[in-house]
RNA sequence: UGCGAGGUAGAGCAGAGGUAGCUCGUCGGGCUCAUAACCCGAAGGUCAGAGGUUCGAAUCCCCUCCUCGCUACCA
């Protein structure tokens, strides 16, 4: 404990080229919250640092398509992502972005650093360039047609109709994003980090090091570090992003994820000016919040960068969580299946903490977990409703009925073994507490904080008070009593609101102002006190801390999930039916016997056949046209096995030019008819013929 | 395809050799200060499936299936 005397706590920095949903606020941004606000309750000296990450490919695209500038639509959702996080009490000390000029310095200088020391590879490679606007291309500036459903405006890295991924070479007829000139390939430089000379550093620290961290975390950097590290460019060609700082580099940017962790540095040397010490100090426990799309970048590549620079400290945890599914389905932005945060704001106004409640407590902390708006009703209705806020609300109308509204006296000499068991409870509840946050296991601490507020409940069952008050003559007989039970129910009110304080930070407050206290109350060293609230004070009337959420929102909201998808699908089709109709119903251009003649087409025999090892789709084939043996791959593995096909025979493009795949050389194609559901079928010579035999 | 994580009651989780448990929900009863808490009772599980080790397996070993991520790959 005492080996840390500072903390940097980092969430993960949302791209900004969108708003934030409920999966994000569970996976990341609410427990780092929680985190925070305990340690800072905990007077630790700590620094929440987030942002936005804003350069990167996708981004550009964005702004084409929409036409505006790449920086309009960083602005853009820099805002709306930054006022979700506030509105849902998401406490950053600074939410940043990185497209700051301090950013661009740091991460400029980072690199530079790193080069001087010599620590990159200068690699030459073939990239797709547009002659016309004189850039390279990203795979994603590159549109084309799908070889696979047919969707004109396939990218070049994936087909966003059918799903499949792609390789620019796939594409039919294959144009720039940008100008619709063909692509053509051209040399570029870029500079690569050699991450597989950090291996046996990454081992001992993490691996040997730490051992502690979660399953998922620890097996899948287990994983990469078995499977061998490689080199990795670190810029790339674009316009939009960091400029690599060196003489020769025009053009040049720095690859996204190489800049954006160090915009943690960024954001924290805009903060304050003792940034370094955060950074720097050996005795900082770093901190990283993040989903687990991002392990690989954190656990990985991130620490090698700082190793490499140097004078920095290591990430002491990452504390990983799983995917939110929402009712059943993956989150999937581009078919708006999510529950917008925004949303969530407007519809649940002074709301915020029950949503926190319910991420927290169905936060994926092990696996992927699942959303439904009824468990949001049921943890509300059951836990928030009927188990915490009655407790204090039935505290607070006792107190006001039978203490006149005042703070009553605690008379030791009839203290009992209830009220014994109850600050025991209390004692206990905040050991526990303490124990599942210091571990990051903040479902198990908000059910603690839940359970404390159950025993509060129990324990006033027991004592009945208002038993004990029917009738004036009986209340002035058990004064004494009623006010010990009052007396106890008051104080572990107050103790609810600082265990309650890291994860439901709106009712602590409101629990404070109930019980005229101020809020440095809140402070964790009060935690199990029995002095929170002083004796004789009037407090105010009860106020109801939650409300219950009726059906007819639980429907609503399904609705709109629904609605939402619904709106989504009918513009993909709208925008896809045309293009369709086009591809089916209208011919491919005329082409002259000249281009026909190019073609090669040679009937052939398969002597073998067998599964392609790594590849669920393909079948290396040895076929004979006559005068030779063709080594052929195909990806119809799915469709035959390679027994049964041995001895057909098959239509070859003879004269394509050979392709690797899997490593395999593929000297031809095998030419295949597919149905409309997808079956495929050979297309050969209805009776047999030589191998060989040409095809006109 | 390889690797990683996971699969325990309707939901969310715990348990890591010794009679399968907790919270919420469901059903029945008691009680009532409160936005129906609390108490008592009940139903609900072939611990993903098959095989093995063991006196004894949710737990250890082997194989298979399913979900998610990373990674491949495709007429």
């Amino acid at each position: 404990m005492a080996k840390f005397n500072r903390y940097l706590i980092t969430a993960a920095l949302p791209y900004a080229n969108g708003p934030v949903h409920i999966g994000h606020l569970a996976g990341c941004y609410i427990p780092a919250d929680i985190y925070v606000r305990y340690l800072r309750a905990k007077k630790a000296d700590v620094k929440f640092i987030g942002g936005t990450d804003e350069h990167g490919v996708p981004i550009t695209i964005k702004a084409m398509n929409e036409n505006v500038t790449p920086q309009d639509i960083v602005d853009k959702y820099h805002k709306i992502i930054s006022d979700s996080f506030t509105d849902m009490g998401i406490s950053f000390d600074i939410f940043s972005r990185t497209t700051n000029q301090v950013h661009h310095e740091t991460a400029a200088a980072f690199f530079k650093k790193m080069y001087d020391d010599g620590l990159f590879e200068e690699r030459e490679s073939e990239q797709y360039y547009d002659n016309v606007k004189n850039v390279f291309l990203a795979d994603r500036y590159i549109i084309g047609t799908c070889p696979k459903c047919g969707n004109p405006n396939a990218y070049g890295d994936q087909c966003e109709r059918c799903g499949s991924s792609l390789s620019p070479d796939e594409l039919i007829n294959p144009r720039s994003a940008l100008s619709d000139a063909t692509p053509v390939k051209k040399l570029t430089k870029h500079w690569y980090m050699p991450l597989q000379n950090y291996e046996p550093f990454l081992k001992e620290w993490l691996l040997e090091g730490h051992k502690e961290w979660k399953n998922n975390v620890y097996g899948q950097c287990k994983s990469w570090l078995d499977n061998g590290l490689q080199s990795r460019a670190m810029t790339r060609d674009s316009n939009w992003g960091i400029k690599v700082p060196l003489p020769d580099a025009e053009g040049k940017v720095l690859y996204v994820w190489f800049d954006a962790p160090i915009g943690y540095i960024s954001a924290t040397k805009e903060l304050t000016p003792d940034w370094a010490d955060y950074w720097c100090k050996e005795d900082t426990k770093l901190v990283h919040f993040i989903g687990k799309d991002n392990i690989v970048f954190h656990c990985i590549i991130f620490p090698a960068m700082l190793k490499a620079h140097g004078n920095f400290v290591l990430p002491e945890n990452v504390p990983a969580n799983e995917f939110l599914n929402i009712e059943g389905e993956k989150v999937s932005t581009s078919r708006n299946w999510a529950v917008w945060v925004h949303d969530y704001v407007k519809d649940f106004p002074d709301q915020q903490d029950v949503l926190r409640y319910v991420l927290c407590s169905t936060a994926p902390e092990t696996k992927d977990n699942d959303f439904t708006w009824k468990d949001f009703q049921d943890r509300n209705n059951n836990e928030l409703v009927a188990i915490f806020g009655n407790f204090i609300n039935r505290t607070m109308v006792l107190m006001h009925k039978l203490c006149g509204g005042k703070v009553p006296v605690f008379h030791m000499d009839i203290k009992d073994a209830k009220d014994d068991a109850l600050i025991a409870a209390i004692q206990e509840g905040k050991k526990k507490i303490e124990e599942s946050l210091e571990n990051f296991r903040f479902r198990e601490a908000l059910a603690e904080v839940i359970n404390v507020a159950r025993e509060g409940n129990k324990y006033l069952q027991e004592k009945a008070p208002w038993l004990l008050a029917k009738t004036p003559e009986m209340q002035a007989e058990n004064q004494k009593v009623i006010d010990n039970c009052l007396h106890l129910c008051l104080q572990l009110t107050g103790n609810l609101a600082i265990f309650a304080n890291p994860f439901l930070p709106f009712t602590a407050k409101k629990i404070c102002h109930m019980l005229k206290v101020v809020d440095r109350i809140l402070d964790w060293e009060n935690a199990g006190s029995l002095k929170l609230v002083s004796v004789g004070y009037s407090l105010r009337p009860p106020e109801l801390l939650f409300k219950k959420v009726e059906d007819d929102q639980v429907k609503a909201q399904v609705e709109k999930l629904h609605a939402g998808l619904k709106k989504s699908a009918a513009e993909t089709t709208a925008a896809a039916a045309p293009a369709e109709e086009k591809v089916e119903a209208e011919p491919k251009a005329l082409i002259e016997f000249d281009d026909f003649a190019k073609l090669d087409l040679r009937v052939g025999t398969i002597l073998e056949a067998e599964k392609v090892a790594k590849a669920d789709k393909l079948l290396k084939l040895l076929v004979d046209i006559g005068t030779e043996k063709r080594t052929v791959v195909s990806g119809i593995a799915l469709h035959f096995t390679p027994e049964e096909i041995i001895g057909k025979q098959v239509t070859l493009v003879a004269n394509l030019a050979p392709r690797k795949m899997r490593g395999i050389e593929s000297q031809g194609m095998i030419l295949m008819a597919e149905n409309a559901a997808g079956k495929l079928v050979f297309v050969n010579p209805n009776a047999a013929v030589e191998p060989g035999s040409e095809v006109r």
